[in-house]
DNA sequence: ATTATACATGTAAATGTTGACATGTTTCAA
DNA sequence: TTGAAACATGTCAACATTTACATGTATAAT
């Protein structure tokens, strides 16, 4: 599958990078669709640099301090575009562990159900609110006019994690709207 | 983390499971939040065993096949009632192979983007139909008036399913129609 | 009778991923 | 000037997950 090695060399496509700036760019721009830890990256970096597809320069940074700047080669290249046009059948749905509860419903009583719901409502909007500002960010200060660009590439999966965000929240407020509605109540321990 | 451990346990909590079954039951009902394979299911219901959450019987099958029907414990019925009102923080946003294609759209042209998004929008726009006659059959056959119930959980679920699925279809054809309205032409290769 | 499919349970090697350990430099603010 | 935060690169053990290997029974259709 490999899937680390198409999102390393994508980045590394656009441009020159090392494996710190790939894991802030994992960290901050692609975070809504992919991740991956330093102790991931590095390793696969000189898997990468013994294939060929990529290669490094080393830069001194001050007086001393040694880094690694990868730029990819022709066969990166080609092996990226090929990977890009693969035709491939969907994935798995991903797991998502507060479905997983969800799921496990009757565990649960009212009060601890609106709790729940209500908690995960409240970081979804945050969420959702840290997204918008983002996209209002690359709307004042990027030109997405042209289809086949960089650019256009941040806006549509930017857009794309807004979207899914509010389908998010839609859902939790409207189990919500049910629960609430619902005319079941929790019996008093103890009565 | 031992996620696994806790969708088993769930299970088993509604009712008593063979490996087998819970096999079944990943691929089919959790499919839109969970999964897993019986290489994993078979070490785990192991090791649950091992730290006694879950008990089982060896029941024949016909002449000589023997099952385990695996039962949850008192232990095990705390442990899942203590995981289910733990308040986590947000997990990262899963991992999407189409979202990471999209984002590296530079290295398509016009045709080839139209022809990707639009192959993932068939395939999204089947995954949603058998979602939704899931919850034809569902509405039919199950009463979801108790929220405090195991169909009610079901009913969540697949309600969040489809909406997630909406909004990846919603998502993607917006993405067709900004690509299709776009002005810029692909240059003829060999003119 | 035979055969395909579903039922049933496991292990092992390889791969993917995380969390902790380990080390050192540079820059900026107090 | 000193201390914190950011810059920078790596390894290792443990855990999670997949793929392939491995075996056998029961059931239903042909």
């Amino acid at each position: 599958m490999r899937k680390l090695k198409y999102a390393i060399l994508g980045l590394i496509n656009r441009k020159p990078m090392t494996g710190y700036d790939l894991t802030i760019e994992f960290d901050k721009e692609l975070a809504s669709f992919w991740y991956a830890k330093h102790s991931q990256i590095y390793p696969e970096l000189k898997k990468l640099t013994d294939e060929n597809l990529i290669t490094f320069e080393t830069v001194i940074q001050g007086e001393k301090l040694e880094k690694k700047v990868y730029t990819i080669t022709e066969k990166g290249k080609q092996e990226l575009k090929n990977w890009i046009l693969r035709d491939e059948p969907l994935e798995p749905t991903p797991k998502d562990v507060f479905r997983l509860r969800a799921y496990f419903i009757e565990l649960m009583n009212k009060e601890e159900i609106i709790q729940q719901f209500t908690a995960q409502l409240e970081k979804r909007q945050k969420k959702l609110a840290v997204l918008q500002s983002a996209m209002e960010n690359l709307l004042e200060t990027k030109d997405i006019s042209n289809i086949i660009s960089e650019e256009f590439g941040d806006y549509i999966v930017l857009k794309g994690a807004i979207m899914r965000e509010q389908a998010y929240i839609d859902w939790l407020n409207e189990c919500l709207a049910a629960v609430k509605a619902s005319s079941y109540k929790t019996p008093s321990p103890g009565l």
